[in-house]
DNA sequence: TTAGGTGCAAAGAGTTTGCTCGTAT
DNA sequence: ATACGAGCAAACTCTTTGCACCTAA
């Protein structure tokens, strides 16, 4: 079956080779926010046949075509996800790395609102809190 | 005259070389958010002896001693600013580049709450706005 | 058929580090 | 006197790219 991101890919016009449609399944099966070498390390599992030079390759193609999304968490590597309609933030764990997403709408508005106090229109938003998980002797969560 | 980064310095126990007291003088100038090689580049104004490593080892190591802060503003360059007691956040002029500092104290009480109810304990965070200036005919502002 | 993709290795950009010499304390 | 800092160049990490070959459409 193709995956979700390959629609998108051949809904955009991408010529679908073999390498793509990989990236696009190991894409359209992260749940987290994997950077270039866990994609890579992740396709080379499905087809061996695949460089590194072309994961980077297609991360970068995808995001200009809006399919994927760029994130910076610190660490000086990029970390990918793909586009969602309704954005979110992200929590991250300082002690495992783990990444945690949250929305909050009633934000958005009021970050809004100061970007139009200091005279200009809101183009995008980067809102990130680092946390350390408070222990309450519950179920360990999955996560990044 | 000493400059304000170099008494903090001194009152952290640094030794004092004429590097460190060039670039103490020059990121207590500065009133942007300068990267490595435009805080060189304004040392070796004031100094010729100054070697690009020393400059980096000097900012990292005022940073570990929470002299300044690092930045990431995109673009894979780290910035730096002197530690202040109020912590603000930044707008990013996406056309210029250019930073303008604000403050929020209602979110800071807002993201906590909400780093609570994830399970977890705020220990920073990140908030960035990236726009686009609206013209007002007004004076054109300096900043980064 | 051919525009565009791929692998490989080399090149870049930003940052760190080993070594030797220099200097603040 | 000596522990620590500085300069230089090499090394490192992440990412991009030139080139020859390959393949989807």
């Amino acid at each position: 079956m193709d995956s979700r991101i390959e629609r998108l890919c051949v809904e955009r016009g991408l010529k679908m080779t073999g390498q793509r449609r990989v990236i696009a399944r190991v894409l359209s099966d992260a749940e987290d926010h994997p950077d270039v070498e866990e994609l890579y390390r992740r396709a080379t599992i499905l087809d061996r046949n695949i460089s590194i030079a072309t994961v980077y390759r297609t991360v970068r193609l995808l995001e200009e075509k809006g399919i994927l999304e760029r994130r910076d968490f610190g660490g000086g590597r990029a970390r990918y996800e793909p586009s969602e309609q309704g954005h979110h933030h992200h929590l991250i764990d300082v002690e495992t790395g783990k990444v945690v997403e949250f929305e909050d709408a009633e934000h958005e508005r009021a970050l809004q609102a100061i970007a139009q106090r200091l005279g200009f229109e809101l183009v995008s938003q980067r809102l990130e809190l680092f946390g350390r998980r408070i222990p309450t002797g519950g179920r360990k969560p999955d996560g990044d």
